[in-house]
RNA sequence: GCCCCCAUCGUCUAGAGGACUAGGAUGUCAGCCUUUCAAGCUGAAGACAGGGGUUCGAAUCCCCUUGGGGGCACCA
């Protein structure tokens, strides 16, 4: 059997959408099991909704995922160009080949007779489409308004009679009957091709062995079948996939940003899950287990097992939501196994951003190094890190006095303990964790206090929060001086607070 | 409106007529651990949309209904 060629054919109107990014990792991981190619065509036959920074960001978004193609922009190969848009004198070949053998004709109506003529249908009840006036002109008639230099497009003649009946791989024979299919526009008036001709040309002078995509075009299948019939072409293998669902189960994911009900954002394009902090390796796994499993049981797994173990015929044809929540667990999961060197990499670029600190200053930080490996399994994006770790580099502002008061804790007993604290700190040789934790055990003790009701306002005192890393591990890369002087303003604030707030606290 | 596709826990899924007392994961809840929060470990609740067939036997095959999705452009 040939070598299975498999293409992935966006369309640079938009910024990659994560259902576009399961469409390619299908098409990649069927080219990677085959040992075939994967194939990235640009299909910008739209002049009118090109967006010219959304090529950019497909190809970046399918570099970070690793899905790397074959052929393509940037790649080049035997079966070029890979933008449509450079291929417009082929089109118009094979739609001049398709007129002059009777299979397609020029359609001379302009816009204005096309809306006409879909008024008056729905004024009389009629089924609304293109009532192919012009597939009856008269040689004559044609003559004159060749003469008369009207415009015209190219319309397939689709037969009036019979049906199509067509296989998918995932879903079964599918039948469509021809009196249904319209006369489809294949050239446009300005010599552009729309992408039913481009396609069909395309995936056949490419030698496109499998189609797979979004399952919103099975419809149009049964006019790419006369099409590939017309030419006297073998159709390729269709397999059209899910689509996916937004996460609410309600409607196709959508096009632009969206929100939950609980005002969480779920982020569509693959740069917005990138800038979330998510990991590319991540957002695979999770994108081949939408619509595919490896085993129905292995949830995390490499993208050599995956490709080892995917194919086609294991794609199930329902319609599926966007499990978001599984996501975010899943993100955690890689995190959590990231080698420290890798983590801090990884982090840096997001930290940097958070703190407005230079990248090279955090990475020769020893204390974060230090807090690294409790940040890490209390992450689950990238970007929740600089929370954890903010307070290495600002002063913490304590808004909120009460959160230096346990429940079941008087504010005389907190500030006993802060300036008891402070003084056995101060007083300390060994700064290290297993030092302080003894110390502050015994402090404790020594008070009469639970362990929380003494960390508790530490770690507030120092970081300005209430979840933070471990504390010990937290004041030896804050440092002595500079927990003692949290520890002092804290106290400071608590005594200036007896006056002001006393009723309240 | 017409046409096409789809239908297992809330969600992602396993299930190719008997191995199904329907498995895994996530999420939820409870417990343990514990200096906060996580992580980890235990455990619990939770699904074959409904109705007809076919068959000795149906989550699995067929039909209908219902529900969901998609398509009907000189957009892809």
């Amino acid at each position: 059997m040939a070598q299975t060629r498999v293409r992935f054919a966006p369309s640079p109107t938009g910024y990659l959408h994560i259902g576009g990014a399961r469409t390619a990792l299908f098409n990649w991981l069927y080219a990677r099991h085959t040992g075939g190619q994967f194939i990235l065509r640009i299909e910008d036959t739209d002049r009118k909704r090109f967006q010219a920074d959304s090529l950019q960001d497909i190809l970046d978004s399918l570099r970070w995922l690793g899905l790397d193609w074959d052929e393509g922009p940037e790649v080049g190969g035997d079966y070029g160009p890979y933008f449509q848009s450079e291929r417009l004198e082929i089109y118009q070949h094979w739609a001049d080949w398709l007129v002059e053998h009777g299979h397609a004709y020029r359609c001379y109506c302009t816009a204005e007779e096309l809306a006409e003529m879909r008024e008056q249908q729905r004024a009389a009840k009629q089924k609304i489409g293109y009532d192919r006036r012009c597939r009856w002109l008269t040689p004559e008639e044609r003559a004159a308004r060749e003469a008369e230099g009207r415009a015209w497009v190219v319309r397939l003649a689709v037969p009036l009679e019979g049906s199509v009946t067509f296989h998918d791989a995932i879903r079964g024979d599918i039948t469509y009957e021809n009196a249904l299919l319209q006369d489809a526009v294949l050239l446009k008036s300005d010599g552009w091709p729309t992408y039913h001709l481009a396609n069909v040309v395309d995936d056949h002078l490419m030698r496109i062995t499998h189609i797979m995509r979004g399952d919103e075009w099975i419809a149009s299948v049964p006019l790419h079948w006369h099409l590939y019939r017309a030419f006297g072409w073998e159709p390729p293998v269709w397999a059209h996939l899910p689509v996916i669902l937004n996460p609410s189960g309600k409607g196709k994911m959508s096009k632009r940003e969206i929100r939950r009900p609980d005002g969480a954002v779920i982020p569509v394009y693959v740069r917005q899950y990138r800038e979330m902090g998510y990991l590319p390796e991540a957002i695979f796994n999770f994108l081949s287990g939408i619509g595919w499993s490896l085993d129905g049981e292995t949830e995390i797994y490499d993208r050599e097992t995956a490709i080892r173990a995917f194919d086609i015929s294991g794609v199930h044809p329902s319609p599926a939501a966007l499990p978001a929540d599984k996501l975010l667990w899943m993100n955690g999961v890689y995190i959590r196994e990231l080698e420290p060197d890798d983590l801090l990499q990884r982090l840096t670029p997001y930290l940097s951003q958070a703190l407005s600190l230079p990248e090279a200053r955090l990475l020769e930080d020893e204390r974060l190094r230090l807090l690294l490996p409790h940040v890490q399994e209390r992450i689950k994006l990238l970007t929740e890190a600089a929370d954890l770790l903010d307070y290495l580099y600002i002063e913490p502002v304590i808004d909120d006095l009460k959160a230096l008061i346990p429940r079941k804790t008087t504010p005389e007993q907190v500030r006993e303990g802060l300036s008891r604290a402070i003084q056995a700190l101060e007083s300390l040789d060994d700064w290290s964790e297993a030092a302080i934790e003894k110390t502050l055990r015994e402090l404790a003790a020594d008070l009469g206090m639970k362990a929380g009701q003494l960390f508790n306002p530490i770690r507030v005192a120092v970081t300005g929060k209430r979840v933070a890393p471990p504390l010990f591990v937290t004041l030896r890369a804050v440092g002595r001086e500079a927990t003692c002087r949290r520890l002092r303003a804290a106290l400071a604030r608590l005594d200036n607070s007896v006056h002001t707030e006393q009723a309240s606290l």
